[in-house]
RNA sequence: GGGGCGGUAGUUAAGUCGGUUAUAACGCCGGCCUGUCACGCCGGAGGCCGCGGGUUCAAGUCCCGUCCGUCCCGCCA
């Protein structure tokens, strides 16, 4: 029969000896040694051994032993202190001695081993079987330092005023670029509604009504191909402030960032420091700079111009760059390991990586070759800061390569050489973005989303030729590397808004189709708003060290957006599609 | 859309140059064991070698295609 429990498996100590206790939980682990039987019984809280001897009724010792793993039990029996306590164990000072044992649920044979401290299940496997996945202790970790981050999140925004409030899941297509996910109207056929790629254009509606403190952990949805921190559905939290400088917004982003750092690890964030687009690219050839470690990129455009070297002339001709970052004690490193960080930059568009030692010998390796007449190793080594013992790469082509692609190496030589310190959490904020970037056909569109502001003086270069140097009030957070946080001060002119529009191309026909809400929002008494967006999901997997957002997120879906548990997305019967009156064009 | 890695018992893995009965560990089933703590010992069952085609006297192994998982590029803030 099932009764209250008193206690949970995790909580009982020493002082509880004596104590008639009633836990229930799952058969972690039998020990079977024939007069003895010991269960380790697990709860959300922790394990805590049950013995059954002589001490323990009949029944109850018989019902033991048909006790296996993952077995559901309630124990009735009473704490003892053990005359051999476990160190290794929270409850190791004690143990139940069963006084009655009743088995509520048995299991099936386990597809994988829910107590083994690591995995050895194939993800497959893992999300198939998610419920059990979730009994792991890593993945009850992993959401409970969730809740903690997210709950954490609501008490510092109630604390500054914020309301949360809920916006519409069956919308209008938003505009931030990605896919969009599609809900057929069944009341008005042919017709769509759009899942929120984000709150963003309702949130700023919030702010035309004067809500001016919004926030909201937003489910968000982006029909796109996945990665391993990348989900079809993930979650922002996602601010909204009207009347805001620039720096109120920063200031309330760090005091969230700070709540959840806190309530999940107790750390403290410190002041976060500030640092532009361009000099994050220069420095470090990405726009979200880890900074937990050196390697920063050295120019090596103007000192290589002379270089007859085909590789970097070539680029140089081309309108390209050569650019350069010191691997500290790397001369070590064998031509196999070089070859592979090659492989790896050529991911990324660049024709190869120039190598060079600094060993006894001057400077080996065919870098050599690639100095400009006049420049000896010595000179060179001074310019990019080698010393003995260190080793030069070198990589030369068009920006768009040479950036990403020595920005990514430097982040994953960093990784390889263990040069990442442990449990450090370095912030920073790029600004100062631009506002447009051209894309693969020559196109300008906005880098972060359209209604991004402009920052006021170069408003009147919308669609001039200087475009390109157009720069915004946008802001991203950025944490160990990885952007955590987007934001913006928003037009809050439907004059201007109207102007980047033209400026993108965008008519007025689908100006008014896809906006016109907003423009008319506009121009009916828009305060100055602005706000940012977090990935809550990013934030977790930074907080818990998980590889994937899949270990963060209770039901994750497959990189091929499907969710193994329930065999989503699935076929549905003609008859619903009829109603729809939506046909599929697959046989 | 492109590339890398993987798919063999419930699970994780091994499987040589293509060769005769596909192997191990854990788990499962049966038995023994009164202080185990990843308990131990004895015995047993368990296979669509992802799927489809091809080559061959013979395919887990070689070839082609395809599906699934995962990582990356493209794409995506």
């Amino acid at each position: 029969m099932l009764e209250r429990r008193t206690h949970t498996a995790g909580e009982l100590r020493a002082t509880h000896a004596g104590a008639d206790v009633i836990v229930q939980g799952w058969a972690q682990n039998v020990r079977d040694r024939g007069g003895v039987v010991f269960i380790v019984l697990r709860d959300r809280y922790g394990t805590v051994q049950v013995t059954l001897d002589e001490r323990s009724p009949e029944a109850a010792r018989e019902t033991a032993k048909k006790v296996a793993q993952e077995y559901v039990l309630q124990v009735r029996g009473t704490v003892v202190e053990r005359f051999k306590p476990n160190e290794d164990m929270a409850t190791g000072a004690i143990e139940i001695v069963a006084k009655d044992l009743e088995i509520l649920s048995s299991t099936k044979p386990l597809p994988f081993s829910v107590s083994a401290a690591q995995v050895d299940a194939h993800e497959e496997t893992r999300l198939r079987y998610r419920f059990l996945d979730l009994r792991r202790a890593q993945l009850q970790h992993n959401l409970i330092a969730r809740h903690k981050a997210t709950h954490a999140a609501r008490q510092a925004f109630d604390a500054m005023g914020f309301l949360e409030i809920e916006t519409p899941i069956l919308t209008k297509a938003t505009p931030e670029g990605a896919r969009d996910y599609l809900v057929p109207s069944r009341v008005h056929p042919g017709q769509w509604y759009a899942l929120p790629q984000s709150p963003q254009l309702f949130k700023q509606l919030l702010m035309v009504s004067g809500f001016d403190r919004y926030y909201q952990i937003a489910r968000c949805f982006r029909d796109e191909d996945l990665r391993a921190d990348r989900q079809p559905e993930f979650t922002q939290i996602d601010l909204e402030v009207s009347f805001p400088t620039r720096d109120v917004i920063m200031e309330i982003t760090e005091r969230i960032v700070a709540a959840m750092w806190k309530a999940v690890l107790g750390v403290e964030v410190g002041e976060v420091q500030r640092i532009g687009f361009h000099e994050a690219i220069a420095r470090f050839g990405l726009d979200a700079p880890d900074l937990r470690f050196g390697m920063e990129h050295v120019d090596l455009t103007e000192a290589f111009a002379a270089s007859t070297f085909p590789p970097v002339a070539q680029a140089l001709a081309d309108g390209g760059i050569v650019k350069a970052f010191v691997v500290p004690g790397g001369a070590e490193a064998s031509r196999k390991v070089i070859d592979g960080w090659t492989a790896f930059v050529r991911t990324y568009g660049l024709g190869g990586l120039m190598w060079g030692k600094l060993g006894d010998d001057g400077l080996s390796g065919p870098l050599g070759k690639a100095l400009p007449e006049g420049m000896g190793p010595d000179a060179f080594a001074a310019l990019v800061g080698a010393s003995h013992g260190d080793l030069v790469l070198v990589g030369a082509g068009a920006a768009s390569a040479v950036h990403p692609g020595l920005g990514r190496l430097r982040v994953a030589i960093a990784k390889e050489r263990d040069m990442i310190p442990a449990d450090t959490y370095v912030f920073c904020w790029v600004l100062d973005f631009p506002m447009f970037e051209r894309d693969d056909d020559g196109n300008w569109q906005a880098m972060h989303h359209p209604f991004t502001s402009p920052i006021p003086e170069h408003i009147p270069w919308l669609g001039t030729d200087k475009m390109g140097e157009v720069l915004t009030n946008a802001y991203d957070i950025v944490c160990n590397g990885q952007e955590i946080g987007g934001g913006s001060i928003r037009i809050h002119s439907a004059e201007v808004q109207q102007k980047v529009f033209e400026a993108l191309r965008i008519g007025p026909d689908e100006q008014q189709d896809r906006f016109g809400f907003l423009l008319e929002a506009l121009a009916h008494g828009a305060p100055p708003h602005g706000g940012l967006a977090f990935g809550l999901d990013r934030c977790v997997s930074i907080l818990t060290g998980a590889d994937s957002l899949r270990d963060v997120i209770a039901f994750p879906k497959t990189t091929s957006a499907q969710c193994l548990l329930t065999d989503a997305p699935s076929s549905v019967p003609q008859a619903d599609l009829d109603v729809l009156k939506v046909r599929s064009t697959v046989p």
